[in-house]
DNA sequence: GACTCGTGGAG
DNA sequence: TCTCCAAGAGT
């Protein structure tokens, strides 16, 4: 095993050379680095920043004050398009935790801050040493990657096992070094630059003459991952001088969103015509979406749907696939009515 | 510990 | 088209 301090040196100079320029390495403040993390999570930094959402949303909400009393739907509709919406209700939760439990003021404690809501050992490792450059460690996938490799260390990532071991090296790194967030950065920028998934770039890597690996391409080991499931969702999608009739998600899951209506089950009946047919992934499903017309005889629709004015549309918050066939539907309808 | 939660891009 | 993956966390 290579000395601690030597492969951390390495891993900091290195930084500090090559290290790239983002909005949230530019500021210490936590609140901004906190958006940063959970917008990045299971993300891709081209999606955040390219697409806008950070700087979106630091603009609409530039601290923990003004998103925590911000109205939940506007948040989710700030977030649309990003994925897993529970990130931002949690995030507004945590703001509004922040307000009446800590004064406002966001914890430098890195149990204190492990406590708060959606924030878990990665997130909770970013923000102390980001924000207050303390010598805590973080492990995500890029880390994950980068010492499983280093260590030679074939055994699966995401098993206990090899958790506590990777959690165990980052924590002996960023503890041999006088710059924590320069150290934390480094191992997630290394994963993302020199040691990717694919064709890792063995030969301009920094830190090669640590490195054990004989095979990087094979690490890091994974376990089995859950088989992808085929199927069907029939949805209805109903216009009259009120709206698009919508429907209100009420479950654990896409809460607080906006999804065109379940289509009633129509029992021995034959289905609605079919106004379109798209295509979806989301989790271990592979969603086939048909969009129906509505039946003749539901003319009563529960408490859970609603009549979203035209003009309200771009205000309400909808996940991507129907987000992406209501437009469609809608652009067919507007070419009816000019033909 | 196993499941669940989105989405878009790369190869 | 299909698989993998991208700054994980909650239950």
């Amino acid at each position: 095993m290579v000395s601690a301090a030597s492969l951390s040196a390495d891993f900091v100079t290195w930084f500090h050379q090559v290290g790239r320029d983002y909005p949230w390495r530019r500021t210490r403040d936590p609140y901004a680095i906190l958006v940063s993390e959970i917008m990045l999570q299971q993300t891709q930094i081209s999606t955040v920043l390219d697409r806008g959402y950070y700087a979106r949303w630091l603009e609409r909400y530039p601290d923990f004050a003004t998103l925590a009393r911000a109205p939940e739907s506007e948040v989710l509709k700030t977030w649309e398009g990003l994925g897993y919406y529970r990130r931002a209700r949690n995030l507004q939760k945590l703001a509004q935790v922040i307000q009446s439990e800590h004064g406002g003021v966001f914890p430098t404690e890195p149990a204190a801050i492990r406590a708060l809501p959606g924030i878990g050992p990665y997130t909770a490792g970013a923000i102390a040493s980001f924000a207050f450059g303390l010598a805590e460690p973080i492990v995500d996938g890029n880390v994950a990657r980068v010492l499983s490799r280093l260590d030679n260390d074939a055994t699966p990532v995401d098993s206990a096992v090899g958790s506590k071991r990777l959690w165990e090296r980052a924590t002996e790194l960023v503890q041999a070094t006088e710059d924590p967030r320069a150290l934390n950065s480094a191992l997630m920028e290394l994963g993302q630059t020199v040691c990717k998934p694919r064709q890792p770039l063995c030969a301009e890597c920094p830190v090669k003459k640590h490195c054990r690996a004989t095979e990087p391409e094979s690490l890091p080991v994974k376990g089995n991952r859950t088989e992808i499931t085929e199927v069907t969702e029939r949805v209805v999608f109903v216009q009259t001088g009120q709206g698009i009739l919508l429907e209100q998600e009420t479950g654990s899951r896409r809460t607080g969103l906006w999804k065109l209506p379940a289509l009633p089950a129509t029992g021995e009946a034959a289905l609605p015509p079919v106004l379109m047919k798209t295509s979806y992934g989301i989790t271990r499903y592979k969603v086939t979406l048909w969009v129906h017309e509505a039946p003749l005889e539901s003319l009563a629709w529960p408490e859970s749907h609603q009549f979203i004015p035209l003009a309200a549309l771009a205000k309400t918050a909808m996940p991507s696939p129907y987000r992406k066939a209501l437009d469609k539907l809608l652009q067919h309808a507007a070419f009816r009515l000019e033909g």
